[in-house]
DNA sequence: ATCATTTTTCAGATAGTTCTGAAAAGTGGG
DNA sequence: CCCACTTTTCAGAACTATCTGAAAAATGAT
């Protein structure tokens, strides 16, 4: 899966790789796509696709398509060097702003949707005035309360600068 | 996929089941998995294996292995009935505490194994002094930092109950 | 305009995951 | 300690997601 690595941190980075990639996974994030992520986020350096390719071990199809696929998530961004005509690729490295990032991609993709059938659901079973019909109307309204509340709180702190987000979660903690 | 519903409600949560299913499906988790969850959770009595094989349209292993599944993730449990053989499920219908089961149980099997990779990392590169190890080193400290004190607000938020946690996030939101 | 280089596309191949169904194991009442 | 009923297991089948690689399209320097 990766070629071999020569220096000592470039071995911990292999194991980087790999967890990202299993991490990815585990989240329905497609693995290559969260290796060429991880490896990216380490590089000291942008990297090109036949670097990728090289260092992944994957055809140029997959690189390019997970290239892609990062760029449309905003995670990361291309470089374009003077007199190369090759596309650089370099990831943010701010953990925070590429948390929020992620954030406000999957709640586009996948909660404004999940929340739309909710509240459809919700709206269609109004008139449900006892029994599991009602019961089942309340439930919905109340996942779509949840919900709406959940992407309030999400957008909040997505807004904060790092800093301010931490003092808010240092007062948590007590 | 699913048999036929008759009344509305239930038509209703059909749309529920397939969109709990699909959502899951984007967040690792099983399909078939998210769809018991959600035939469940808007259940007005306990089901046992056959009704859910016969709405589902799945097999008795299938379903077999799910329902475990979900009982070892502690989002379902199972019902003995007096004088009945067979095991009813059902689930949590509380959406809080359904929530806090799920980001413990994903913290526990994920979370904590790649905060593990992550300290390694860091620890085999510590004596990198300059240059790309030493930035490396650094970029993994700070995931670490990251993810540990992610840990403690999820655990603080989770140790609350609902309405602490609503009081909370209302203060936040101004 | 030409052309070497780079990127994109996508049909078919592969790998990984989930499901089926039937046999085996387990279980509690009598 | 049977036996009818229920649950579990798991090899092979089916399905889904991902990947390959080569051809086509795009690009920019000259």
């Amino acid at each position: 899966m990766l070629v071999a690595s020569s220096t000592e941190w470039e071995v911990a980075r292999d194991d980087f790789v790999a967890q990202w990639g299993a991490l990815g996974s585990h989240w329905g994030i497609n693995r290559t796509m969260a290796q060429i992520h991880a490896l990216l986020m380490t590089a000291p350096e942008p990297m090109y696709t036949d670097e990728i390719m090289e260092k992944l071990q994957i055809s140029r199809g997959n690189a390019n398509t997970n290239l892609r696929e990062l760029v449309g998530w905003g995670l990361i961004q291309i470089i374009h060097r003077k007199g190369e005509r090759k596309e650089y690729f370099q990831a943010e490295k701010d953990i925070w702003k590429m948390v929020i990032t992620i954030a406000k991609e999957r709640k586009r993709r996948e909660i404004v949707p999940a929340l739309e059938v909710l509240k459809s659901c919700a709206e269609r079973t109004q008139s449900e005035s006892k029994g599991p019909g009602r019961e089942f109307h309340e439930q919905m309204k109340e996942l779509q309360e949840f919900v709406e509340f959940g992407i309030k709180v999400a957008d909040t702190i997505s807004s904060m600068k790092h800093a301010s987000a931490l003092h808010w979660a240092m007062k948590l903690l007590g």
